[in-house]
DNA sequence: GAGTCCGTAGTTTTT
DNA sequence: CTACGGACTC
């Protein structure tokens, strides 16, 4: 039949295995979201499966938009009766529907990670908690780790007996949780929690949705969590069809709470589990697949495989190590240029990936002074952006009273004269009646002391009733403008007048587009509705294809995407790997730093996202929080052969050296640029001797062995930090501190 | 109650 | 270096 045409043998079986538990196994570029989605026609139309009892489980919204349309291509009619959907979203539309079951209001709130903050703020002010020894944010994570872990705020307490630290804090997620239930509200974690709770207490829910999923699919199952697991298990019990399709090596969220040993166990978990491996690769060359698998050869404890390809050996890896970060971005940004001058690309076929999000600052710089379109993914995230946020706070208040959090956000924004004081008298009043704290604001005249701040509080209460009234005509566009002009919210940024006010306003109008084009797709729209909508987009799912720019991302962003060229900047050991991975003591099942394995995990990903050219830059110094940082080769450029490479680089040298030029042997191959001489020439004039840098092991004659952390250079001496292990992190000058290199 | 200034901490990664 | 938060002042 048509649909398995073109196939390649383990993909023809994949599509054909329906029945039982299967593994599928996808190395990068290897088809995977073709073999889902034709899996899901085959189930159609061979096997005459009814759409509606399909499931199709994805990561991101954008990669459920893009298999939604293929399917849709595929299948045609019917095909709007499968469920394609994010984890997080398929339990919001179940939650929504069933939540009144545990407890809660179906009209609760997403609450995200800057609201998460907030509540964690009044809660540790609340518990008279000293932040400055414990931080919300710790809090925050451990509270998310416990939850990931399937551990409700009762189990951690009974496991925290003892330990000062572990008690409070399951004091404060007893309150955290407590607190969210107040405002009906549920956070990331709990959209997941909870539904596994409501399965597991409601029989009559679950066997409904088992016998509504009967054949289930999950794409990017290497980072699925604990919860996820349970959810996915939960639901295939019954009927067992259940086909997960992942890449142990592109497991990069670990820090997020996902297990790796869900993909790695699978075959233990699902009895007569079949497994099927694709290591054809569509997408790349073979000498960046050569590169890729040099790199991920030396992760100990992954699933054998190796990638190969029909295509042609391609061009070599280009390999450039600059000056400093500067030079970096410029020698990149050059190299778009360049080639979009000669016809050889367009924009849209560059992607630029680096580690951590500061770094795309200087690209954006380039870019702006030489006119190239460009768009930065991650970052601030649009939804994150105070004035969306407020705005969306009037929204929330809107749509749901109970939300706490929301009202206290914008009583006083547009400034009404009502500070942190009467917020807190009114607050004290909704404790002590028990009520809502938009309810102590509806009777801000029985709030005692309150006084003339309660003649501010009516009109802000009359704003907000009569926005519910309007509300009733379901447009959410209307809504937001009637909202803008009562409070004059944009006309303040008007008045302002500055370029970031502008900015503010700029993005107001997108939000405004954006629940336009809400008004248009959805089937019934609801305030709610586009709440929850826009609670659960990341930023990626903006990143369109149609559009001629660079595109500039962290590598996280990059998983699931290619580019016909790919930049992987930053490449400097203490970068990339990080430095906290370099230093991690965790070490995992087989005696191998975990971390800096996920950080090679993470650099096979960037590798594999090249499609014709893979260009690997590095700088020898960046300014890292205002100071000079110098830095070797990333270690996973040297794990890649020689005769992959081309570029000028130094294989050895990191830190300048000021040896004397009889000395000089560095291995600098093909082509020394004028500014490398340079630098050289004026480096020897120097009489200093480093031949240690970050990351690397010295020992000091008072202060025994240690690790370089930092090497800043000041003028004609270089200042050292070194962490000591025994007396701790110092600060010295090299030419006095004498350290040699073990 | 609001605005300004100064000090400190922070850099992984995000649904 | 930058951004945020806290303290201080008007």
């Amino acid at each position: 039949m048509d649909l398995l045409n073109a196939m390649n043998a383990p993909q023809k079986e994949a599509v054909m295995t329906t029945e039982g538990p299967l593994l599928i196994l996808a190395g990068a570029g290897s088809g995977k979201t073709r073999v889902l989605t034709h899996r899901t026609a085959y189930l159609i139309q061979e096997k005459k499966v009814d759409p509606y009892h399909i499931l199709a489980i994805t990561f991101t919204n954008k990669a459920a938009g893009e298999m939604r349309e293929r399917i849709d291509r595929l299948v045609g009619f019917g095909s709007e009766a499968i469920w394609v959907s994010t984890f997080h979203s398929m339990c919001v539309r179940i939650l929504r529907r069933y939540i009144d079951r545990l407890g809660y209001d179906t009209n609760f709130t997403i609450y995200d990670t800057d609201d998460q903050k907030s509540l964690m703020k009044d809660i540790c002010k609340r518990l008279e908690i000293d932040t400055k020894m414990m931080k919300e944010k710790m809090f925050l994570s451990v509270i998310s780790s416990a939850k990931n872990e399937m551990i409700g705020p009762i189990e951690f307490a009974n496991r925290a007996v003892g330990d000062f630290t572990k008690r409070k804090q399951a004091e404060v997620y007893a309150e955290y949780q407590r607190a969210l239930k107040q405002n009906n509200a549920l956070d990331f974690d709990d959209l997941l929690l909870l539904t596994v709770e409501l399965f597991k207490l409601d029989k009559e829910v679950l066997t409904n949705y088992q016998e509504r999923f009967r054949y289930i699919m999950v794409d990017e199952y290497q980072d699925t969590n604990t919860v996820q697991f349970e959810l996915i298990r939960l639901l295939a019990m019954k009927y067992k069809n259940l086909c997960v399709v992942g890449d142990d090596d592109q497991s990069i969220y670990k820090f997020r709470g996902a297990n790796i040993y869900n993909i790695l166990n699978f075959e233990k978990q699902f009895e007569d589990a079949k497994v099927i491996k694709l290591e054809q690769n569509y997408r790349s060359t073979q000498n960046i697949l050569d590169a890729a698998n040099a790199v991920i050869q030396n992760n100990i404890g992954r699933k054998a495989k190796r990638l190969w390809t029909e295509n042609g050996e391609g061009e070599k890896i280009q390999l450039e190590q600059l000056d400093n970060s500067y030079e970096e971005a410029d020698y990149v940004v050059r190299d778009i240029d360049r080639k979009v001058r000669n016809h050889e690309y367009r924009y849209q076929d560059f992607a630029i990936l680096y580690r951590t999000n500061a770094q795309s600052r200087l690209f954006e710089e380039r870019f702006i002074s030489k006119n190239i379109p460009y768009k930065i993914v991650g970052g601030v995230n649009f939804y994150a952006r105070k004035e969306i946020k407020d705005v969306l706070a009037y929204l929330k208040t809107i749509g749901n009273g109970h939300d706490d959090l929301s009202v206290q956000r914008i009583l006083n924004v547009p400034k009404r004269g009502i500070g942190a004081t009467s917020i807190g008298k009114i607050m004290d009043f909704s404790i002590e009646h028990g009520c809502d704290f938009y309810e102590a604001l509806c009777h801000a005249d029985a709030v005692p002391k309150l006084g003339k701040a309660a003649d501010k509080v009516r009109p802000f209460v009359n704003l907000i009733e009569s926005m519910r009234v309007l509300s009733q005509n379901k447009d959410v566009v209307e809504l937001i403008k009637a909202v803008l002009d009562q409070t004059g919210y944009v006309a303040e940024l008007v008045a302002e007048g500055t370029d970031e006010a502008q900015a503010r306003i700029e993005n107001i109008d997108e939000l405004i587009s954006k629940a336009a084009d809400y008004m248009q797709t959805a089937e019934t729209p609801s305030l709610n509705d586009f709440l929850q909508e826009v609670a659960l987009v990341a930023d990626i799912d903006s990143l369109d294809e149609d559009t001629d720019y660079v595109v500039l991302m962290t590598l996280h962003s990059a998983k699931g995407l290619e580019f016909p060229n790919v930049y992987l900047t930053g490449m400097e050991d203490g970068l990339f790997p990080s430095y906290m991975s370099i230093t991690s003591d965790e070490i995992d099942g087989n005696g191998a730093n975990s971390e800096v394995e996920e950080e090679r995990r993470l650099c096979y990903v960037g590798i594999t996202r090249a499609k014709e050219h893979l260009t690997l830059t590095a700088a020898k110094s960046r300014m890292v929080r205002g100071e000079t940082q110098w830095s070797k080769l990333s270690r996973f450029v040297k794990e890649i052969p020689d005769d992959l490479l081309k570029g000028s680089y130094s294989r050895e040298r990191e830190v300048p050296r000021f040896e004397s030029p009889g000395f000089q042997n560095t291995p600098v191959r093909k082509y020394v640029s004028p500014s490398q001489q340079r630098q050289f020439e004026s480096a020897t004039t120097g009489a200093m001797n480093l031949n240690y840098g970050v990351g690397d092991r010295v020992s000091h004659m008072k202060f025994g062995e240690g690790t370089v952390t930092a090497l800043v250079s000041g003028g004609r001496d270089y200042e050292v930090t070194v962490d000591f292990d025994t007396v701790g992190t110092k600060k010295m000058f090299a030419t006095f501190a004498k350290l040699k290199k073990l």
